[in-house]
DNA sequence: TTCAATGTTTAGAC
DNA sequence: GGTCTAAACATTGA
């Protein structure tokens, strides 16, 4: 379940341990998750990483990059002589001794440290990719939320474009607005106090603003939490993110709400759970 | 045993 | 064409 502030968490810690180390050998164990030639990145040394959306950029010195999408049960597990380091979903569990079946990828470095990734549900994926190809992924994917790219005119022009679609699953719209998932969707709009059904086109100004400063607020408020734990997601320290303690609505069907005497609700939305209360969400 | 869970893509209906 | 829903992917756990 990564969503933004997870990929965002793993991504500065990863980038702490990896960085500047030579890839000595790749292990593809499930063929679908890799994709791209292995010739092509063995030998060559890590430069830089960096998330993009909900994905993971590694990019290496000879042009070319890994593109990691984690989906919703992917793990990246660093580990070097000093212990493991590991980010994303928590199963497989982070003291289960890597490789584990759930190893999908590894690669070596050329110190003996390894990069396992884990994925259980085999969603995720790992692609080897040039600049281009780089470039043109991310040509389809909206405007990253805590850019200053992102402002109120642009907010405004795409809620005045997608007026018939439901807030909340605008918000979620990847090549809208890069990175909001499902959970921080319904929070989101909680903090807005506005109802996660409620269609683009009728919100007021007051409702567009207060729904844009969640935005950034609550990305960065989870940020530093390192992300949310709810059950599923651990952080590169192998300890739960801290954030599922700040959920205000989600996963808290027929809880009563924190705001007011209300009681928090769960609707279906483009296919997903959500949670608002009807009471004070309008 | 059935259902719901996370993210994304895709097919089909209106 | 825009927008909706459901299904698909794989697996687990309640």
């Amino acid at each position: 379940m990564p969503e933004l502030p997870e990929v965002e968490t793993i991504t500065r810690q990863l980038k702490k341990k990896i960085k500047n180390l030579q890839i000595e050998k790749i292990d593809v164990k499930v063929e679908k998750i890799f994709h791209g030639k292995i010739e092509d990145i063995v030998g060559a040394t890590v430069k830089d990483i960096y998330r993009r959306a909900k994905m993971i950029v590694i990019t290496l010195n000879n042009g070319k990059s890994l593109l990691f999408h984690l989906k919703m049960s992917g793990q990246l597990i660093y580990e070097d002589n000093n212990g493991k380091y590991g980010g994303g979903h928590s199963i497989p569990p982070f003291d289960e001794i890597m490789p584990c079946k759930h190893t999908r990828v590894i690669f070596y470095f050329s110190d003996n440290s390894k990069l396992y990734f884990n994925e259980m549900r085999m969603f995720g994926w790992v692609k080897v990719m040039n600049n281009e190809g780089l470039q043109n992924e991310f040509s389809k994917i909206g405007v990253e939320p805590l850019n200053p790219q992102f402002d109120m005119d642009w907010f405004k022009s795409i809620l005045a474009k997608k007026g018939n679609v439901k807030i909340k699953q605008l918000l979620m719209e990847q090549s809208l607005i890069a990175g909001i998932g499902n959970i921080y969707a319904s929070e989101i709009c909680f903090y807005a106090k506005v109802s996660p059904l409620r269609l683009a086109k009728n919100l007021n100004n007051k409702e567009i603003e207060m729904l844009f400063k969640g935005i950034k607020l609550i990305l960065i408020e989870a940020i530093n939490y390192q992300g949310t734990s709810s059950k599923q997601y651990v952080n590169l320290e192998g300890k739960p993110g801290n954030y599922d303690r700040l959920l205000k609505v989600y996963g808290r069907t027929g809880e009563k709400c924190y705001r007011c005497d209300g009681v928090i609700k769960r609707v279906i939305v483009a296919g997903r759970g959500t949670f608002y209360c009807s009471k004070c969400q309008k």
